[in-house]
DNA sequence: CGACGATTTGAATAGGATCAATGGGAGTGG
DNA sequence: CCACTCCCATTGATCCTATTCAAATCGTCG
């Protein structure tokens, strides 16, 4: 692996404390791979050979029960994905490819096993990076739970404004299909919400939206940290 | 603490493996307590001190947002919960009471995080627990994501059938107004998916129920053990 | 015995899904 | 460069599921 990305991965909070030699040992057998867009990377049901961390584009994780297929959540650079099922040496719950041209940090699951096992700060970065999921999916699951569909969009574009800066600009990320599937809704329910959204002040135009008026969106969205936050 | 309920929490998964003194110490500073029925024990947003164990009985994880409320899930002994919380020193993201009397076993969060660092075995185990909780979430959200209101009631009878047994009977450990809103259904609708499900061979009396047609049912519901399982 | 909460049923409504059709870009190949 | 195709996004119409509101019933607990 080049040291241009090594010394990028090792500043990821996953491997900021560790050991130098360990982080050595566990890299060597790890490799940086580049993925076209829309590419499967892994699928449910297989066994969980490696830990994935996506170092640059977005992969979508998405589910499939019966003829139906749901986005369950999307990882941007830099976090893992899927390292409950490496820890416990389980199958994967969730599939995921690619949105964009991405490249994947992979390390072998004995690896991260047999490091986390003599690595205490390894260990700890681990359990801070598992936590950190298990609270976003609950913070997901909660979001269904809880709102309505436009509450679910308005609360999320609430949430790109703050992650992007704040200036009444947002830039999707993603097709609005996936946005959609991420919603729990359909491609043309989204397009409704969104001109629902209008008379808040949210303006569509393909990928790039303008809110001018936060505080009425705010009014409606009613964001509630134990959710959208980040952070907590 | 009782020795009879000591030796009962040793034998848990949580901490079946670690050194004995460890596991002494950090008791030392644990407590056994009982909570009558409909009791709240955590109120989401609050800051985590003690890891919460069930011992016996039953304990709710609920969640609020605006004037909403939906139930997260169910925890039986033995299983904790909000642990990410402890691990992370954050607040809780759910609330969580009795559904019936029970005891939990309360470990100061200081304690856990204490132990973590210097039992190897006890951080191992913790990581299975919090990965295991983790791919619960996961499962529930694609059942709520991938199913209609009749399967998501199907799948879930006859997961419990799984689990009391598969001698054709079920009893509910919760009311049926839980019972809905874990399903992510008003009591109403899932009163009438009862009726529904009639046709596949379920008799519903209070809260017992008979099962005269798996095949039937299993039809219907389509189970999938990436969603159902409590294995994988 | 009375009160309260849980459950069920009915009727009306709302929200979201599905089906169908159209317009618009991006990418491909001639 | 242009025509063609395909997929995405939008819009309209309709259907269906699930929610809401209302009321009756049933048990349980005090």
């Amino acid at each position: 692996m080049r040291s241009i990305d090594l010394s990028t991965i090792r500043e990821l909070e996953l491997f900021s404390n560790m050991d130098d030699s360990k982080f050595e040992t566990m890299m060597q057998a790890a490799f940086l791979q580049s993925f076209p867009a829309r590419f499967e990377i892994i699928s449910e049901g297989d066994t969980a050979d490696f830990l994935h961390v996506v170092v640059e584009g977005c992969v979508e994780l998405y589910a499939k029960s019966n003829g139906r297929e749901a986005t369950m959540s999307t990882v941007q650079p830099v976090r893992s994905f899927i390292l409950a099922a490496v820890l416990m040496d389980a199958v994967y719950l969730m599939s995921a490819r690619t949105l964009q041209r991405s490249k994947i940090l992979m390390i072998p699951s004995e690896n991260i096993c047999g490091t986390f096992e003599v690595d205490e700060a390894f260990a700890k970065s681990i359990v801070i990076e598992l936590s950190t999921c298990y609270r976003s999916a609950i913070k997901e699951y909660k979001d269904l739970k809880l709102r309505t569909a436009i509450e679910r969009l308005a609360n999320r574009l609430l949430q790109y404004h703050q992650v992007q800066g704040e200036n009444g600009k947002i830039e999707l990320l993603h097709g609005k299909k996936t946005l959609a599937s991420l919603l729990g809704m359909t491609p043309e329910n989204l397009s409704r919400a969104f001109n629902t959204l209008k008379q808040y002040g949210v303006e569509v135009d393909g990928s790039a939206i303008k809110l001018t008026d936060v505080n009425a969106l705010k009014v409606l969205a009613k964001p509630n940290r134990l959710i959208d936050d980040n952070q907590s």
